[in-house]
RNA sequence: GGGCGCUUAGCUCAGUCUGGACAGAGUGCUUGGCUUCGGACCAAGUUGUCGCGGGUUCAAAUCCUGCAGCGCCCA
């Protein structure tokens, strides 16, 4: 409702600056601090001043005098305080905000009938996920059920780099050494722990082995890039092995988050259909190509890069970006926008590609990239799967649903609801308080800050963290069960709002109105946490009411009783929704 | 050396793109609240040179500019 609110004061602000024969390309539309009790306001008379020759708070006054609410349906009433116009709710407003969140998908935005690939994760499938890595799946799934939400019609994709050095280097130290040469255990039974050992082993040996032992392994890395740039079968066979297993691994690990993907993209399949090479001719055709030293570039200072993008090697070798400037071009094939999730270090990339994209013909506003910073560790260290440093993601998992179990079980003896959990009802909360609060602590956060891990940080459950939000979707769900509706039952949605007439509850439902403009402004930015921002006030708004306005109780009138009892399922709708954009799951119980 | 990003309360962060009402939360610290629909909750108090300097503006955490610290990238 808040949108037709917002979109209904434009227009009558609008028409009320024309009759006043004054410019309407600033309306000055802002929320109001939480003080006021407007749902909009504009400070336009700030800037009109000095046109209309008087001070602001007259110039307001002037505007709302030309202003009439009963013209309008959602505002009930216009007010100035000083300079500024303040817009407040009509009971239109409050009513259809009800009936609107009555829906179980309250939230979801109507079709825009296009579809956009997601890409994110995409690591180097050359062993465990760690921390450092979790920010871009978590960011990533995030961002494409946003998108959902918004009304697109979304796929994921990870972007399997196979065809680098790093997974030459992997395929000859897996094909050279044995379990006899490594010396660790595997951290975890899973194959990806098992096979990084051989990864690490390769690199170690790289470093510091003996000349003619690194020279004898170049040889071999060598062969084997040259091999996958030749599309030799042999090659690819056994680069697959290694993708292959550790890939699974690493899946596994992924949808315990949970992250799933609808496609896993090679790298090597646009080098076997030609499409890179295709890429590359069309690149020395353009006059921004250049050849020096035998290495074919484009010069991009038309795109603001004074860096050259190097898109074949003197060798005649393709490189990762010109690989995937054919990715992409393969998804302006099949998708109307693509996005995709990536590190820090990943930026002057991401520029050249959108810029030599740009060059090829193709529509590079249907191209965004959401940057991330690193997760360090205490210290300053980064996190690394080659050296082996960090924590992985697993453990942070692991400890994370310990930690939330131990919660759950220590409250069992005080809780006031008599529910008899039992033993899988303390499994299920402690995974998705686990979790969601692994979740929402990254996803809360800007993208472009850089993260410290702390595990006490990662793991508070208290105060703006996944478990409070969740707590209120669990006290929902408690009352409306109390009241027997089910949480897939219906309550009546023929209600009159006009009962719900404290401060509470109106400012509850004010916040549930604001839900789709807060999906449609996260979605348009590609920022999740606006959404986590979103959920902390949505609590606080139904802890007010909670404490403040009783629904089942004795005393409360029928009518009344079944106001607030559609506003709890309203809560429901919203924060079960809210949460579903961050990757949180909404517990019945808690 | 060049480019990009970050810097807001002791700590962790919103707010910055699109300037506007006294700069907000949580945590911490000091108090108080369960015979009541769920206390992983709530209420009250306390916490600031918005990194530093200049500029634009009626108005700057927000825009411009110089500098510093940190991070990332490039040869």
């Amino acid at each position: 409702m808040f949108i037709s609110l917002r979109t209904e004061v434009a227009e009558a602000l609008e028409g009320a600056l024309a009759a006043l024969d004054l410019p309407t390309d600033d309306l000055g539309i802002e929320e109001p601090p939480e003080d006021v009790p407007a749902v909009l306001a504009s400070s336009v008379a700030f800037r009109l001043a000095g046109e209309v020759g008087a001070a602001p708070p007259q110039v307001a006054g002037q505007l709302a005098a030309e202003l009439d609410a009963d013209n309008l349906e959602y505002i009930g009433r216009i007010e100035t305080q000083g300079p500024y116009l303040n817009f407040l709710p009509s009971e239109t407003y409050f009513a259809d905000t009800l009936a609107a969140s009555s829906a179980e998908e309250y939230g979801s935005l109507p079709d825009r009938d296009t579809t956009v690939v997601v890409e994110h994760t995409s690591a180097n499938p050359t062993g465990p996920v760690h921390v450092g890595r979790a920010r871009n799946p978590i960011t990533g799934d995030a961002v494409a059920t946003l998108l959902e939400l918004a009304g697109y019609d979304v796929d994921r994709h990870y972007y399997v780099n196979d065809a680098g050095r790093q997974l030459a280097v992997f395929t000859w130290a897996y094909e050279s050494f044995d379990e006899g040469d490594l010396e660790d255990e595997p951290a975890r039974d899973r194959i990806e722990y098992d096979l990084v050992r051989y990864y690490r082993k390769g690199n170690a040996v790289l470093e510091a082995g003996d000349e003619e032992t690194v020279a004898a392994a170049e040889a071999e890395i060598e062969s084997i890039m040259q091999g996958l740039e030749a599309g030799n079968e042999d090659t690819y066979e056994r680069v697959s092995e290694v993708v292959d297993q550790v890939l699974g691994g690493m899946r596994e690990c992924l949808e315990r988050l949970p992250a799933e993907f609808d496609a896993f993209v090679r790298e090597t399949r646009f080098m076997r259909d030609g499409s890179t090479q295709d890429v590359a001719e069309r690149l020395r055709e353009t006059d921004h190509a250049v050849l020096e030293e035998g290495a074919w570039q484009l010069e991009l200072d038309d795109w603001g890069i004074d860096k050259n993008l190097v898109f074949l090697r003197s060798d005649g070798t393709s490189l990762y970006t010109t690989r995937d400037l054919a990715h992409h071009e393969w998804k302006f094939d099949n998708y109307d926008r693509a996005v995709t999730v990536l590190g820090e270090d990943h930026k002057l990339q991401a520029r050249q590609l959108e810029a030599a994209l740009d060059l090829l013909g193709n529509d590079t506003d249907a191209l965004d990239s959401i940057h991330y910073s690193w997760v360090n560790l205490p210290g300053g260290e980064g996190m690394s799967t080659r050296r082996g440093t960090g924590i992985m993601l697993d453990d942070l998992l692991d400890e994370a649903i310990a930690r939330a179990r131990d919660e759950v079980e220590s409250r069992l003896d005080d809780r006031i609801r008599d529910d008899d959990l039992d033993a899988d009802d303390v499994e299920r909360i402690a995974r998705q308080v686990g979790i969601g609060a692994v979740r929402y602590d990254i996803v809360s956060k800007q993208p472009t800050k850089a993260i410290t891990f702390e595990w006490e940080q990662a793991l508070d459950f208290e105060a703006q963290s996944a478990p409070y939000v969740q707590y209120v979707h669990a006290r929902c769900c408690g009352i409306l069960e109390e009241a027997g509706i089910g949480a897939d039952g219906t309550v009546e949605t023929d209600v009159d709002a006009s009962h719900l007439e404290t401060d509470a509850e109106r400012d509850l439902l004010e916040t549930i109105a604001r839900f789709p403009a807060v999906i449609e402004a996260a979605a348009d930015d590609l920022e999740p946490h606006q959404v986590a921002t979103y959920t902390r006030e949505f609590a606080e708004a139904f802890n007010a009411f909670y404490r403040e306005c009783p629904v089942l109780a004795d005393d409360v009138d029928p009518d009344l009783r079944a106001a607030r009892l559609a506003l709890v399922a309203a809560s429901r709708h919203t924060v079960a929704n809210a949460l579903g954009v961050l990757g949180v799951e909404p517990p019945t119980s808690m």
